[in-house]
DNA sequence: ATGAAAGCGCTAACAA
DNA sequence: TTGTTAGCGCTTTCAT
């Protein structure tokens, strides 16, 4: 009956009110919740808490939820196993309302998890409309960073992928193929490799392209650790950047700025995407029956200095 | 009944975990934490969840937490007044019980948690009985930082500190001077810089050192940030790292080995930090008759080629 | 408009 | 060793 919306005649709700105030009542959650049947809480599963994308992911969401009357209760689930078991436990005890599942992979999890849940995807798209997604769109992101490197006078355009498993990946290696066709530029695919996201990767392709003596004067990564793991090797191997190869990335990762050079970069809001997420996955448990579908978040070229024009 | 330690014949609990593997049969965990009063529910406050250091150690905490049988909920409290909200809200509801407070400050937060809560602070030590603390051991990371610069024949060392209303500069900076004093290098006062922890901070120190035209042939930065900050007004200033000047930072964060160049640094293990804070939390509500005390996690020195031998 | 009582799904204490 | 029951602190429904 403390609940907002009531037939109670003012002066007792003032008395009610007054008493509150004076004793420092609070109800007590739990019962509320077993009273209720609801929790006001949040699951969010993430591979791990620490990738910088991840993070900022979990704390937009975080500030969403927070602000809509939720808590968010954070789990990494680095593998197959570890994430059922997670979901396994979290569904079964009921504590939780909603299912924020951050992943760049839409299988397994999508079989792992059943049709009753309110779920939103984050990073993927499940292509399914019993679930909800929030992505960048990296076909865009991939054809902005392509469009850049062409309008810097750039042809040949070096590009290193994510793995080929991931849809993004795929997105950003479409977008990428779509902006050469757009303008008209051959797609050689002897200047593709595929990465893993780390800068150990990127190293590792560029070595690889400048040990095949294949010709390149851009290259584009698909995340700013392996466009940093490419520039290390770049310098390695006698090449400077951007002077004689121009580098791009995606992310805009924390001290961006700070890297040699400045990393030129499609930014990727995370944080938005977290919040946009969490406000989804808020509506889907409070109105079930609107129907949910893939949401994508527009990128943004940021210039700095590691890539210039071709002379 | 369900539970583990119990008077039944084998008989009967054969029969009843068929059932309930059968059934699929899982308890409610809202019901059994109004019924036994406990959630199993521990809530970290930060003061974001996207710094590496906050994220990591998070993640350490929770990957101990559930390892022990217990959720996370994880909160972002930037500002006093939001870390206040939060705890009253968690607390009022006791949803919660326990507290992780990821913090470089121990006031005001310390004054805003009653006593009756099981708290453990990680980053920042307050010296009350009634909290736990886990934090790097601060003045030893400081002292083995300046050690290694003293090795390499440096005499002339700025020191970039963080806010000096954090103990952890203070101590870092006890360090610091400490090791000068222990091998006879007078301490310069005009070498010593307080910083805010940015990457911009670290560049506007050096921009000042460099202008007062004070002598110094290597910098001790408190932190990576700074660092690496340093390092770009040290170039942009025209000296070359680390011929002419060395740089050495703390935290060892991600991608450290890709700055150009890679950067000498203190480890400080967060991850472990996020572990044994979570575990001393649970082992303080579980037993809450153990006296708890401030627990500090070894720093380790990692040398890279941010730093060399004085000429 | 207000007060009383039932019941949410469990656990723990008690009787049998 | 087993079955039964009270009650955790709320919300909601039903009488008043």
């Amino acid at each position: 009956m403390i609940n907002g919306h009531e037939r109670v005649s003012d002066d007792t709700r003032l008395r009610v009110e007054n008493a509150i105030a004076e004793l420092g009542y609070q109800p007590n959650a739990i019962a509320r919740s077993m009273a209720q049947g609801r929790t006001f809480t949040l699951a969010c599963l993430s591979p791990n808490l620490t990738d910088f994308t991840f993070a900022s992911i979990i704390e937009g969401a975080e500030s969403e939820a927070r602000q809509k009357g939720y808590f968010l209760l954070t789990a990494s689930a680095p593998d197959e196993k570890s994430f059922a078991n997670l979901v396994n436990q979290l569904l079964a005890s009921q504590r939780t309302e909603g299912l924020l599942v951050i992943t760049p992979n839409v299988e397994p999890h999508q079989t792992l998890l059943p049709k009753y849940v309110s779920t939103v995807f984050v990073g993927a798209d499940p292509r399914l409309d019993r679930f909800a997604s929030v992505t960048l769109d990296d076909e865009k992101a991939g054809y902005i960073a392509t469009e850049h490197l062409i309008q810097l006078n750039h042809s040949q355009i070096a590009h290193i992928t994510g793995p080929m498993i991931e849809d993004s990946s795929q997105n950003r290696l479409n977008g990428y193929q779509a902006a050469l066709h757009k303008l008209g530029i051959p797609c050689d695919s002897s200047l593709i490799l595929e990465g893993d996201w780390s800068a150990t990767s990127g190293y590792q392709a560029i070595q690889h392209f400048l040990s095949t003596g294949v010709k390149f004067s851009a290259v584009f990564a698909q995340n700013d650790r392996m466009a940093v793991g490419a520039i290390r090797a770049l310098r390695d191997g006698g090449k400077l950047v951007p002077q004689d190869v121009s580098v791009i990335g995606v992310d805009d990762m924390p001290l961006a700025t700070y890297f040699d050079p400045p990393l030129t970069t499609i930014l990727q809001d995370t944080y938005r995407m977290g919040r946009v997420a969490a406000c989804t996955l808020i509506d889907a448990i409070e109105q079930p029956e609107v129907a949910c579908q893939p949401m994508h978040i527009e990128p943004r070229l940021i210039v700095r200095q590691s890539t210039s024009r071709l002379i």
